[in-house]
DNA sequence: GTTGATATTAATAAATTGTAAACAACATAA
DNA sequence: TTATGTTGTTTACAATTTATTAATATCAAC
């Protein structure tokens, strides 16, 4: 499973049903897996047991406020770095600013689109893939982008340019039958013209370094990863 | 320099002068470095010259639009991780959510309050690694970026400067993979013009100095520092 | 078997980097 | 001022690696 495709968990609390369903819903149409909680004790412990990627707190809520769950969570062990944005009704600006200092990345005003929200959320994941750099690990292999190494069972693998980024693209949706001419444009660029083979020979250097299994040819359409 | 002394620079860009300067004034306050530009083309050069830390772009302004400027800036070499915020006064959803897929990490509609806007400010450096001090240690090897001084086994190394900064920027992120363009773009600068070998024959004086093995090239690539 | 595709290999072309040497700009000390 | 040394850069070429092509072999489907 890549880091790309494995999806990233979001905890969201709030008292009110409808909106706790709404967002889910849609959250969950995005590809993230959802969990929900109804008051602030709840999503404290569901934090605990599920490590959840992002938070999205309700402000006023029974029990403790979505400003207090902020506060005990950011001093608990793995949670200094969990995104955690408030989603309230309160608009007025002292309420925003003690929530963006309570340690919130955002604060976001009800009422709200899902296509707002979502946009938000995505915005966040995408920064947190820049700072941290995103490593792909499949089965045994791991690729790393940023180190530009890849390594099988532990072991170091030396590719060259074109035959990393080849594999790179053709890891990161595993199963996926990449066509040739979507290889040619990802990894050549449209303005580069190479000949019918040259797509082979690279796939041919990748299978001798990392086994014949490692990349399925499917016949008249293109290539696809798979470990 | 210190990290108390070190002041992140943010670039803003309105063509209205009063907002220009209200905001300005309130980050100046803070401590902030601010510079600021009164168009998409003057934010584009000032952003080269002074590389940000953050940047506010006003939406609508007279030649290149606050999201023309983003998707030029994001795919220049040293702006993939620059802070983008939004500003403006268009408050409908599509063109919030175009905002923030076209890289920005916030949409902020005006008015603003500049407290709601310095802390929303804050909360984004918030979130950025906070740099271990000025002196970098790497096994044997420290990089004092205050005093200048390299030392290897506790025996002190003489860099010249261009061939310190190249050290401290490799050395900055260990194994990761340094791109040519984004070594010229952050130890020359972007206005200035090296020919194609120069970083090759820094890059040799430093291993003459540390050893071969300090720096590892990535053909095609670029180079990374590993001890 | 014929056909249309991909695989394989070796040869060749192209691109990239390493290195030494020369030079200009600048600073420093005699 | 002149001499000396350092630094940053460029140049030219060697060394190396990578990318592509071309020719031939193989395979699967019909």
């Amino acid at each position: 499973m890549t880091q790309e495709t494995k999806a990233r968990t979001i905890l969201i609390a709030d008292d009110e049903p409808d909106i706790l369903e709404i967002i889910s819903f849609n959250l969950q149409a995005q590809g993230y897996n959802v969990i929900t909680a109804n008051n602030g004790n709840e999503a404290i412990e569901l934090a605990k047991t599920h490590k959840p990627d992002l938070i999205i707190l309700d402000v006023m809520m029974p029990g403790k406020s979505g400003f207090e769950v902020c506060k005990v969570l950011r001093v608990l062990p793995g949670f200094e770095n969990t995104i955690i944005l408030f989603l309230t009704a309160l608009n007025d600006d002292s309420t925003q600013i003690k929530g963006l200092e309570t340690g919130g990345d955002d604060y976001i005003t009800k009422p709200i689109s899902p296509k707002v929200l979502i946009s938000r959320v995505n915005a966040h994941f995408r920064r947190i893939i820049k700072e941290t750099g995103s490593i792909l690990q499949i089965g045994d292999l791991s690729i790393d982008r940023e180190k530009y190494v890849v390594t099988l069972k532990d072991e170091e693998i030396i590719l060259a340019r074109k035959e990393f980024e080849l594999l790179a693209l053709l890891a990161s949706k595993p199963a996926k039958v990449f066509l040739r001419n979507e290889i040619l444009h990802k990894v050549w660029g449209s303005e580069v013209i190479v000949g019918d083979r040259t797509i082979d020979v690279h796939i041919r250097k990748i299978r001798q370094k990392l086994g014949d299994d490692c990349i399925t040819t499917v016949k008249g359409v293109g290539y696809k990863f798979q470990m």
